[in-house]
DNA sequence: AACAAATACTTAATATGTTAATGAGATTTT
DNA sequence: AAAATCTCATTAACATATTAAGTATTTGTT
């Protein structure tokens, strides 16, 4: 990390007249209480899946894939055929930017789309052939470094993460 | 979520030729053991973090500000002045990136920037009175959205979920 | 002191995230 | 059936993510 830096802000302008003494001993106890920056879930959240991302960037990145267009790839490799919402559903991948790497993958011949035939606003999407052979390619790899990322972790520990990271996601606002 | 697909691509067209049978059976086998697309972890962080978040965007949508600024905010209220490095690595956002989100925070008069005088390559960032008062108003409703979402959860879980977060962040690739 | 190497920040180029608006096609309502 | 409504995908506009390259400043070497 960094070294620690030195001053706080308790953000309290706005107190009232005290003994100066009191009020230091307040504010003191009040940032004590206070969560700190680093105790945030979602930041954490955002640190944990960059550090598992770091295992896998070097790869795509020498394949010339982006995480984004891996995950398409992936679902599209299990599902075979899948509508534009789908795709975007599964892939956690909003429906604009998902238009713009559909787009690029398949102007790298890496998929196709057609639309549906009873219904014409959606939109089908499945691999080429090539992408398939791709994804043989870098499977087995980028597998290897899921390992690699697992096996630091015991049983115990990573299957408590995925029933409590299954709570979130379930969570509404 | 949406309706279940129909077919699934095993991935095995480089296969030996076995008895039809034997094959799908063989193929059903390999496809159960695959790690299947929703099991990987940097999804689950991922759409983990999308549903912590939805609980605040709401709010920050309200007051103009971006997760990105309104985490540059809440470091620098707590640490009162920074260098962009240091903002960077606590904010999880990369140097350029953080140099455009200076710069419309600054433009808006939420921070001020200015050279060290020890070394001149160094930028220390620090929070105008206005982004102090903002951040005033806003963080009690942030703080209470952030009870609503752990409320959801017991605290013991809560505590296994932060440090196995915190164990992931520490693993090197 | 002069030079190479390292550091902090910025710029550039491309891809994606986010919200709002649009257009075409299906559904519902009257 | 025509109008209003809804849905899916796309476009638009702006903000951020990512990698590479560039600039200025500092540090390390000789």
């Amino acid at each position: 990390m960094f070294a620690e830096p030195k001053k706080y802000n308790t953000a309290t302008t706005a107190d009232t007249q005290e003994h100066e003494a009191d009020q230091a001993e307040s504010l003191q106890r009040k940032f004590d209480q206070m969560r700190k920056f680093n105790d945030s879930i979602p930041l954490k959240l955002l640190k944990a899946r960059e550090t598992t991302m770091s295992f896998f960037r070097p790869i795509l990145q020498e394949a010339g894939l982006t995480e984004q267009q891996w995950r398409v790839i992936r679902a599209l490799n299990e599902y075979e055929e899948l509508e534009s919402k789908q795709l975007a559903e599964l892939c956690c991948i909003l429906s604009p930017s998902l238009t713009g790497i559909i787009n690029r993958l398949e102007s790298q011949g890496h998929l196709k789309r057609r639309k549906s035939t009873e219904d014409q606003r959606r939109v089908l999407i499945s691999l080429t052939d090539q992408a398939k052979e791709l994804f043989k390619e870098l499977s087995p790899r980028l597998e290897g470094r899921y390992g690699d990322l697992t096996n630091q972790i015991s049983k115990e520990k990573l299957q408590q993460l995925n029933e409590l990271l299954s709570e979130i996601i379930n969570l509404e606002p």
